[in-house]
DNA sequence: TCACAAGCAGAACCATCATTCTTTTTACGG
DNA sequence: CCGTAAAAAGAATGATGGTTCTGCTTGTGA
C-alpha cells in the first residue's frame, strides 16, 4: 500500500506548520486563509487537507509544533554545565525569544481563551517548562549556593514561578514592540 | 439638526461595547459576529454601524473602554492613603483582576501584534499603567522607606516595571485558568 | 406641540473563505 | 521497473458574516 513514508509525511506537516506560523505571524490566526499558507508553503489547499483535518486542527499542530520547539530552545540555554544564577537564567531565556515565535505565541495565548484543545497545549507547554525552571533553579541553589536538595527545592519553587511570569512578560513584549518583517513579493 | 444628545450617545456606544467585551470573552474576537454582539446588546445590526464606523472601529472602542476601566480600578487600589509596599500593591491588583476582562485583554493582545491601531492602545495603556505603578512605588520609598525623593524615583523604576510584568503574568494566567461562565439561553 | 433629521430595525447583498470533489501526478512496495 | 493507491493540484461549492440599503420610528430643538 504505497504512501509516503513517516518521516517524509512528518516533514510535510512541518513545512506547513512552518508556513502557518509566518502567515499567522503576519495576519494573525484568524486573518490568515488556507489559501494564504498555502502560497507561503508552496503547496495547494487541497493537499493541507490530507495532512490536518481543518483549519482548527492546523493550528492546533502549528501551536503544538511552536511550544515543543521553544521548549528545545530553552532546554539548550537552561541547562548549561555550570546552573547559571536566577538574574542570567532569565536574561539567556529572554535572549532567545524570537519575534516571529512571540507574535504566535501570543496570538496563542488569545486562542487559547476560547478554545479549550488550544488551552491545554498552552497550559502543559506553561506547566512543563515551569517545571525545568524549577530543576534548573534547584541546581543552582545546590550546587553553587550549597544548600541542602530538599529545601533548595522548596525554595527554588516561588523563584520558579517569578522567572515564568517575567518570561511571558517579555514575550508580549517582544511580540508588540517588534516590527512585523515583510516577505519578498 | 435633532441628533442625540452626546450624553445619550456615549451611553449607547457604551452599550454596544460592553455587549461586545461580553460576547468575546465567550467567543473569541473573531468568533463573534455583529449579529452576535447585537442579539446581547439588544440593538439591531444596522444601528451598530450608527455608532462605529466598522467591526475593526468597535474592536478598537471596546479594547479602549475597557482598559480605561481597568485602569480606573486600578488607580483606587493602588492610591491609597498610605502607599502599600510592593507585594501588597501587587497582590490588590491581582485581586481587582476580572476574568471576563482578562480573556478580552489577552486577546487584545493577540490583535495588537497585528492592528497596528491596536497596538498603540494597547502600549499606551501598559505605559501609563507602568506610570501609576512608578508614581505609587516611589510615594512608599519616600513615605514608608524614608528615602530622598530624587533617588526614590530611580529605584522605583525597576520595581515598577517587574510589578507591571508579574501583573501581566496574572492576567493571563487568569485568562487561561479560569472557566468561562455561560449566558442564559 | 411639531417637523424633520437622525436613529433604528431588519432584510438584502456580496465577498471571503473553509471545505470538498475531480483529475492528474507521484512515491512506494514488490 | 510497474501497478497502485495515496497525495497533490486546482476548480467548484456552500455557508458565514460584514456591510449596505430601505423604510419606519423617535428624540430634539424651536
Amino acid at each position: 500500500m504505497p504512501r509516503l513514508t513517516d518521516a517524509r509525511r512528518e516533514l510535510r506537516r512541518a513545512q506547513i506548520a512552518d508556513a502557518a506560523v509566518r502567515c499567522f505571524s503576519r495576519n494573525g490566526l484568524e486573518r490568515t486563509s488556507i489559501a494564504d499558507i498555502s502560497a507561503e508553503s508552496g503547496l495547494s489547499t487541497g493537499s493541507i487537507y490530507a495532512h490536518y483535518r481543518n483549519k482548527a486542527d492546523l493550528v492546533r499542530g502549528a501551536a503544538r509544533e511552536m511550544l515543543v520547539r521553544r521548549a528545545d530552545t530553552i532546554g539548550e540555554y537552561a541547562a548549561a554545565d555550570v546552573p547559571p544564577d536566577p538574574d542570567e537564567l532569565l536574561s539567556r531565556l529572554t535572549a532567545a525569544i524570537d519575534p516571529v515565535h512571540a507574535r504566535v505565541g501570543v496570538q496563542t495565548w488569545s486562542e487559547a481563551t476560547t478554545d479549550p484543545a488550544v488551552r491545554d497545549i498552552v497550559t502543559d507547554a506553561t506547566d512543563r517548562m515551569r517545571a525545568m525552571l524549577h530543576d534548573c533553579v534547584t541546581a543552582w541553589l545546590v550546587k553553587v549556593e550549597h544548600h541542602e536538595p530538599a529545601p533548595a527545592r522548596e525554595l527554588a519553587a516561588p523563584i520558579a514561578h517569578r522567572l515564568m511570569a517575567l518570561y511571558q512578560a517579555e514575550l508580549l513584549y517582544t511580540a508588540l514592540r517588534t516590527p512585523i518583517e515583510e516577505t519578498a513579493p
